[in-house]
DNA sequence: TTGTTTGTGTTATATTGTAACTTTAAAACC
DNA sequence: GGTTTTAAAGTTACAATATAACACAAACAA
């Protein structure tokens, strides 16, 4: 579970990275005693290769390429499931999904999204999730869901200054 | 502008803390010479008689009743001026928008949210945010939005435990 | 007052997400 | 193995949220 925290930068293995990626939630179901059928596995794959968040409408096609019945329903389905096991997280800012590379840690998914090249990478945000739920926590809330998104330009899609 | 962050407790003078809202309003943009709208007007004096996120859709009937035209792109060009002027926050998370309370000051809306109440209070992450921020220009990553929304249970909505 | 900008009216449509019911396939049980 | 039960997928229809595009009118600037 090591290389997949690569930021920003688009230069590693994709191929490995994607494997890697539905080797861990095959093991991960497989532990749960959870049903990695086709179809979730497809649309987890599908969200792997592009690398950046998509549109539940985009996964479609490659339902129907593959063969199987795809209507929204079906999708939603299968982002429903894999939300609930980490494997992809949903970006409210985006109404977007993405595979998240770390599924067996405990946590909530925070990302940095370049409003530029539409690419999202995932922080760690556990500190200062901590801090706001004991923010929270002081005003007799209790907190269940945390979603900490920052729109912005990443370090590929800033225009080079001077010097 | 004291007394609107309340917290979730809502005994408190709504009309007093309505009309507080609206006459910020005026003066913020009679400041920054911009035109508050009878639409606007009315579409924030909406929002805040609800002192609940609002769908975009839900600001229709009170236009329609005040005889203005009350098709979608009417309220989203409300919403989207009222956004800008930060009078508003859109709470993503619910594809909601809420008032808000201290509009003067530099600031992202950072919110909890209650799951049974439907409530939402602002509450101030100056700090944290900046950690964030801080974290992302580690990155090479240019930080411009950041939406901090919590997800739980207002103390209002917790059911009394034993004790 | 003439042109320009800004806001609004209006129609149509795009995008995202669910409800509800049927059918199929897998698992659990005997 | 055959039966019951449960979980997943197929299917149709629709709800909810948001925007495009163009016409019109009011406000503003010259
Ligand atoms: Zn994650
Ligand atoms: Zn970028
Ligand atoms: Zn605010
Ligand atoms: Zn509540």
């Amino acid at each position: 579970m090591a290389n997949q925290n690569l930021g920003f930068h688009s230069d590693h293995d994709h191929t490995g990275c994607i494997e890697q990626a539905l080797e861990g939630a095959r093991a991960l179901c497989s532990e749960r005693n959870l049903r990695f059928t086709p179809i979730r596995e497809l649309v987890l794959k599908t969200i792997w290769q592009s690398h950046k968040p998509l549109g539940a409408y985009e996964l479609l096609p490659a339902l129907a390429e593959a063969g199987f019945n795809s209507a929204p329903p079906t999708v939603y389905r299968a982002l429903d499931f894999l939300q609930e096991q980490g494997l992809v997280h949903r970006i409210a800012l985006l109404n977007a999904f993405i595979g998240c590379p770390h599924p067996n840690e405990q946590h909530q998914g925070s990302f940095l999204i370049c409003k530029a090249c539409n690419n999202a990478v995932e922080i760690d945000t556990d500190e200062v999730g901590q801090v706001i739920n004991s923010q929270a926590s002081k005003l007799g809330f209790i907190p269940e869901k945390q979603s900490i998104e920052v729109l912005g330009t990443c370090p590929e899609c800033v225009p080079d200054k001077l010097s």
